[in-house]
DNA sequence: TAAAAAAGTTTGAGTACTCAAAGTATTAAA
DNA sequence: TTTAATACTTTGAGTACTCAAACTTTTTTA
């Protein structure tokens, strides 16, 4: 049984992998994310390399096991049914059920889980559209590009928002940018840096660049609507 | 903030306390009801009693101050609302909801907490027919007399269970000595040391004195039906 | 390529628990 | 009333973290 300490590093280091595309997690990095010192994150990393969950190689990062790997998932699944529990059935605010399910997906038991996956009738995404690990550990996220990659003129729907900040998602809730929201862009102009988006329904959103690649959208990309980001 | 540990020890007292008409609890007596040994118990409680949240009187015992007392019912309002939550809105089985909400209740935070509280319609009971203390940290628990004392032939409703082990509760379910359900007593012979009571609609079941005892019942006695206990 | 900056590691120490075992006080039995 | 049993406390040590600060390695900049 891994501690919640634990579990908090192993969930930190998956997600960073999806990031950095399975690259050795540096230490500096995971022990921001995990909120510690970086002296404190060698110490843990060992720890936690030794009992097989990752691999350590000094001065290089952390890269997580099979093992690792599934009992992360483990943590993910808990994390994000908890959130979608929150939200849908508690009515908990969207943007504060991250930070509770932060703390209770460390003690729920698997009856509690089972309970709460059947309740919600067996969901595959959260609130912000990120997918739910299957309780054998096994995630599938589509390829999806984002709203800062359409041109002007394009309808979608938005699927998933990368970005968990309490003041994000209050942004995006205002705004009308929510998961399975239809969105049209109204104006895309790669030299102005920003984009006009407009929700269906709500006023015209302006947004960077930066904060328009967090909105991950489907249909990703008629003939033509698509802006390449690269290869 | 009191940790999960103190929280418990808190709450043991607590529920110790009303046993025992708020006498010192001895060290050994907390010391197995938290699950320690007796040393572990003897610095935890010298910790507790500096923060001021109990008195220790060595090789006498301890007693809750009223800000401890005030922190248990907070934990205890905790763990009641949750087993209620888990068996009404999650339909986890009675005699695993204590377990599960012993690990929650350190963990919820209180918005989670009146989210529950208003899904469930403000409850004052838990599904043992205990009662749940208020937000403001008062608990009203009515005189009840129990099934033991009841005379042959006398009919009532169960409401509370004096017990929180799966295994009682599992025997109080399958025999139908749920609270709410009416029961008829069909035999009580002081000389027996065993009563036989009828559930509606279900057999006849058979409690030793002590089993009885743990039922708590309502209406409490009626002329003459009441089988003195002391006064 | 040497010096400075950044990143990572090690060390020593602290907190919040925990136990086992030894010691002390209190109560019960002889 | 000494003795034995019981209850409680103290001590020393261990686990699972945590940090700050000193030190080492790698990378960047000049």
């Amino acid at each position: 049984m891994a501690s919640r300490t634990i579990e908090n590093y192993l969930k930190q280091l998956w997600l960073q992998q999806q990031e950095s595309r399975g690259k050795y997690v540096p230490m500096g990095k995971l022990a921001a994310l995990v909120g510690v010192t970086a002296g404190t994150a060698t110490t843990m990393v060992k720890a936690i390399a030794d009992s097989g969950l990752a691999k350590y190689a000094p001065r290089a990062g952390v890269r997580l096991t099979r093992a690792g790997e599934q009992l992360a998932l483990h943590v993910l699944r808990r994390h994000r049914l908890l959130e979608l529990f929150l939200v849908e059935i508690l009515g908990i605010d969207w943007s504060e059920a991250h930070g509770e399910a932060e703390e209770l997906e460390h003690v729920i038991s698997e009856t509690v889980l089972a309970r709460i996956d059947l309740l919600l009738g067996h969901p595959s995404v959260d609130p912000h559209g990120d997918p739910i690990p299957s309780s054998a550990g096994k995630v599938e996220a589509p390829e999806l590009c984002s709203l800062a990659e359409l041109q002007t003129g394009s309808r979608t729907v938005i699927v998933r928002i990368m970005d968990q900040s309490s003041e994000f998602l209050r942004f995006a809730q205002t705004s009308g940018l929510v998961p399975k929201a239809a969105v049209v862009i109204e104006h895309n102009n790669p030299q102005a840096g920003a984009i006009s988006a407009r929700p269906d329904g709500k006023p015209p959103v302006i947004l960077s660049m930066t904060a328009a690649a967090k909105f991950l959208v489907r249909p990703c990309a008629t003939a033509g609507q698509r802006r390449r980001k690269s290869s």
